[in-house]
DNA sequence: GAGAAACGCGAGTGATCACTCGTGTTTGCC
DNA sequence: GGCAAACACGAGTGATCACTCGCGTTTCTC
């Protein structure tokens, strides 16, 4: 009965093993990325990362280890690209410019991590990914959420989470569309193309209340 | 060199052979929705319908065929759901009813087959498929077009394009959303604030050239 | 520089998968 | 009724996968 510690592993790691361990994560994306996480072996993995098979498994005890700790470390990157999103001087910008604010981080993270979306989206994911997901994508609806409840106070709840709900599906529908399109002008002009969706989708909610009452003229 | 016929099969089906490949379609149809396709054994979807391995085998080639099969029937009743759809009387109705027109159909049927959605999205699964629903996809995509040239017909052709991508990368975002909604009045408020998102987005530009200039008050 | 521990390897192992085959049953046709 | 073909079965087969193990190498610590 004694010694019924469950401590984890109390293993050292060396330079090199941290070194290894952020390759065989890269590996790991770029796999999943081309195969997708169920089809994805962790032989392959190892071959991207030109190591073998016993290595790959000295640092993650299973397949699901390794997504687990990859979905980890894109989450908390994701909520640094979203934290600085959300500050409180951005809560007084003008609608267009509040977009701009929050939209562009999160475009830029999801062009530079492709990995993220595919991770996140299959339903062959482990649960384990799937609940930080959920927490991930409970905590964006809440910010903006509370966007909505800053801009147009006395707003029903409900209203308010539908509303919420919609505009970030809008974002993520037209997110994929931002990153099916090749990198440069057109990619721009998607983007710029969503967030027209978006002001023109969010600026009734907000214009009823505050005080960005007239569209501009296009072009 | 004689009999080079490449007759794909002059197999005399029984009334009895279409009922079981009915029974497998839909049995695999569940599995494909709950185990993704890649996941998804044959073996499973055997026992589904309640057949043997080798029953199913008797039916389909391979794994591939049963996917092929399933995705060319259900492309066949989407293509007659956004048919009746784009009808020409559709093109001459207001924006709000034009928008519930085409709208109504498409999300009606994906509530019916959820399974067409989890087969076509994936990056996952066989090219045969992909290539079939990139067709569906651009056929609905010109569609879409044809109505924004019929509103706005001196439009640039890559503008037109860029709305057409847009608006439908819009509305399968709020599709996902409406699946994920509980059957009932959460759904269908989920449509309503769809189509809002659609309306608020394609009046301004359909209303600059045709005649729906002002938007109606909101209660 | 010697011992310990982390690192690295790749053939091997058991499980599972897509798919086959030999055999028995049902159906359509004369 | 009898024959041929379609139907149905489920144990079996080879391939592949996640994962292990024994052993040799590098690095850290003293």
């Amino acid at each position: 009965m004694s010694e019924g510690f469950a401590e984890p592993k109390p293993r050292r790691r060396q330079a090199r093993g941290e070194r290894r361990i952020a390759q065989l994560l890269q590996a790991a994306a770029n796999v999943f990325c081309t195969t997708g996480y169920t089809a994805a072996s962790t032989n392959a993995i190892a071959r991207e990362a030109s190591v073998s098979p016993g290595t790959l498994y000295q640092y993650f005890p299973n397949k699901e280890a390794i997504a687990v700790e990859l979905g980890g470390r894109l989450m908390h990157e994701m909520r640094e690209a979203h934290g600085q999103a959300f500050t409180p001087e951005n809560f007084e910008l003008p609608l267009p410019d509040l977009i701009d604010a929050v939209v562009d981080p999160l475009i830029e993270f999801n062009c530079q991590n492709p990995v993220f979306l595919a991770l996140m989206h299959g339903s062959e994911i482990p649960g384990r990914i799937a609940e930080e997901h959920d927490e991930l994508h409970a905590s964006l609806l809440a910010r903006v959420g509370d966007l909505i409840g800053h801009y147009v106070p006395d707003i029903p709840s409900d209203e308010r989470a539908r509303i919420a709900d919609m505009t970030f599906a809008v974002f993520k529908g037209g997110l994929a569309l931002v990153l099916a399109a090749p990198e440069g002008p057109e990619r721009e002009a998607t983007i710029v193309e969503l967030k027209r969706v978006l002001v023109r989708y969010l600026d009734p909610v907000v214009g009823d209340a505050a005080g960005a009452p007239e569209p501009p003229p296009r072009p």
